[in-house]
DNA sequence: TATGAATGAGAGTTCATTCAT
DNA sequence: AATGAATGAACTCTCATTCAT
């Protein structure tokens, strides 16, 4: 418990939506597990929809922030995009919760709010795909169709937070670099 | 509207269940969607739940018929993989509907009915790693660790239900083999 | 199963009014022991209520039937008092499933109903009563308040439902025999 | 109206169990008699049976408790059982809600309930068994078959709720007085 | 006689939210 | 800041009954 109720408040959900989903998990609930009655959460929020923005919102903040830093960094394209594989998929790994929320629920969203989540994710998109594109005009990754590259790549990487859990007998960097390398060679022999 | 109510309330189903979500649609929806009273609704199933099962269950038995048939055709693994792939993207496409609620609403399922759909999931997976496993006993396929392939590769095919539209620009043929492409050779330059 | 499809409906909604309670029992229920649609059960009956009444019907001609017989007889009073006893005690045991039904369900009649009901009962009352007063009148019972001891005999006959079941380690002979002793002569030693 | 409100909900579920009967009172009938919303309710009680059970485990604490303080006195035998059946007819007329509706209704409850019920009712007829016994040993009670005497004692009382209603020609301790009389001494002149 | 689809009312229950204290 | 009583709408599901075939 931190000093801070409203955190505390949002963990606790994180941790309920992960577990049981949004739509089975009650504001009474989340009031058992933070220690108050369920009317005194609207103390801290004015909705158990906001609980949810708030935390997709936290999770698109923190991943498209970091990115962005990747993305305007002077490293060579192909290193870059590994980095945002990495990157993206760590940022699964180390916030799950989070992660597994916005992956999972986000349509349980308002439109309104699907809205700003879509032109949020589309942003992250669009930068990593001037990461790829920045490849193919230097000549390092091959000439495809770009929007699939990037949906094929992400996809893959977004799956990570079915099946991830932490503890397994690969570490994370292991994982990481297995996914760059399975995104930049393909599984064929050569 | 068929001359089976059944398929008539399992289709409106798999319609608004994929449009509003599983628990979003009430059993109201559904009666109306079908032109009864919701309490008739029983006459056809048992429970909200049956039909999400029903939904879920026709999702899995598709697919992991269609692909155990190509699992095992004497086609050399390398076709047999790309087959698999393509047979995947092309059920997610065609049945949109069914596998969305599949891949989105299974953990509304009762933990024993998840407890199949596991099962089912895993069969699923276990054949498609041992088409893997083949093309690298043979020497065509990379001899990476094969769940994380199968989850890299899966994971990337599975996303396809989020944003595959009819319609679009490209054919579902090209798609498939764009997916085939990159997790074959991946994006890098040669 | 009879020929007749009434009286195996009848004989159903006994056995499964008795085991289950009235309420508890749904038409589909007898619907099923019987072999029926709960829809066709609608030809032999009008309503589930119309079942309950033939049921407690049935109990009430043959008891009240059979003790008009043993009142208008010629046997001294307290023979008829015992028969009365034993004859009420031989009913209940020997068709628990009415009797059960009777004593316990009349309350979900309609008023109306109810109404038929008690005043058939009393009609009973009353021959046990005039019995009774026979026997105060022949100075062989005591001269208590008549509608008291009828309770009070009757009372402890009708218990008889919520505990006798067949095969025990008494008769019923011997256990009517006992019930006819207690009331005659009390518990206290002389 | 009392300042508890789980008093009152429970009082006019007693008073609406007795008179309608356990399933044809609704929440909204108690929802109604107290002045909430019939969701409201959930409140105070987890349920319908919850209610009921409340209801009848008060009618049994209340008696089994009496019932224990007057077979630890040291009255003799004779004095026990007259106060014993006199404190039974009692504790019938003067909570007749809550006596009515644990005689009539129990069988509405779950099996596990009903376990719980029947436990106790022994107990209490264990109890007043034990009594009798004592009796027996002193030579103020004939010597009869134990189970079947408080069978027959207990349903003669028993049957008190079903006619008793306040206000008659007779007193409530006339009336015990009476069934003491009868019990101990029958009702044939010696 | 029998079906079985359909009704329509109502059941118990849940739940996010409000608000006076 | 916190309570907890209360709301009110919505929910899934049940059921006796009807009726065209």
């Amino acid at each position: 418990m931190s000093t801070n109720k409203l955190t505390d408040i949002v963990n606790a959900s994180v941790e309920l939506f992960m577990k049981k989903g949004y739509h089975a998990t009650s504001m009474q609930d989340i009031a058992d597990a933070v220690g108050l009655q369920k009317g005194s959460l609207y103390h801290y929020i004015s909705s158990k929809e906001d609980l949810l923005v708030m935390i997709i919102q936290e999770a698109l903040d923190q991943y498209i922030g970091r990115l962005a830093e990747i993305a305007a960094s002077d490293l060579p394209p192909r290193e870059k995009f590994a980095q945002a594989v990495r990157h993206h998929l760590m940022g699964i790994a180390t916030n799950l919760g989070h992660l597994t929320i916005f992956l999972r629920e986000a349509y349980a969203l308002t439109p309104e709010q699907q809205a700003i989540v879509k032109r949020e994710t589309e942003r992250y998109n669009r930068l990593v795909e001037r990461i790829y594109q920045e490849g193919v005009e230097q000549g390092v990754f091959r000439p495809l169709d770009p929007p699939l590259v990037i949906r094929t790549v992400l996809g893959a990487c977004n799956w990570f937070y079915r099946w991830y859990r932490p503890g397994g007998r690969m570490s994370l960097e292991e994982m990481a670099d297995f996914f760059v390398d399975v995104l930049f060679n393909g599984i064929v022999v050569r």
